[in-house]
DNA sequence: TGCAAATATGAATGACTGTTCATATAATAA
DNA sequence: TTATTATATGAACAGTCATTCATATTTGCA
């Protein structure tokens, strides 16, 4: 094999990271502002905790939980302000992975 | 939320697929004839399952195993002659998830 | 100082998953 | 038929991981 370990490694945490649906929403969630079809500009929306298990349905807890884990893996950045903290998307990396699967998985549902 | 549970499971599903070293040795192997930075020419490659585990360097069972498992998520198809059985990758969704990913992570890399 | 809001954290859990080993199946050749 | 090659399969194990619950921490405010 030519790739080397590490490389291996890197896109298996990376696709990893992005392959649960509690993260994949928080990430379309930090990706737009509201209710509507995914844009994929490259905007960084900034949004608390407490926003984003709202908007995405889960409790509180679990979506710190999962944001530590985008974090450690440098999907989001975050940013105190007073007793809130604002999340958002790190780099264009991350929009981009999620952009093709989406675009992939809408075409698959699309040929059925 | 816009996006629909079934978007969701589904990009869950492509991605967690992809997000396994073996697998992903695997997929680079079906990507290119042999031992040279991978082109991700869209070109379909078939290989039998002992080839496979020999430029891999995983055992033959666990090959077999996670072929099974690409190829139940639509990854690869086979082809059976004789006794062997050519794999090869189905379409070019998966090689382009492979490639954005390995760009990301070379890019990653070179940037630290 | 005390209280409330926002977020993080740790333990516990149940479920899932990658890997190995041994064995089974299928096809071919002698 | 028997032996050999190629591949698949099933059980078992160990490790990982997503989720929940209860609690801790931090900040701002009265």
């Amino acid at each position: 094999m030519y790739i080397n370990d590490h490389v291996i490694n890197k896109m298996q945490d990376t696709l990893k990271l992005a392959g649960d649906a509690t993260r994949l929403k928080i990430l379309f969630c930090l990706l737009d502002e509201s209710d509507h079809a995914p844009t994929f500009k490259d905007h960084y929306i900034e949004k608390c905790v407490n926003d984003i298990a709202y908007q995405v349905g889960c409790s509180q807890s679990l979506v710190s939980h999962q944001l530590k884990v985008l974090k450690d893996g440098n999907f989001v950045k975050s940013n105190k302000v007073g007793t809130k903290i604002y999340y958002s998307l790190k780099d264009e990396h991350v929009r981009e992975i999620v952009k093709i699967t989406y675009e992939h998985v809408l075409e698959d549902i699309n040929n059925d």
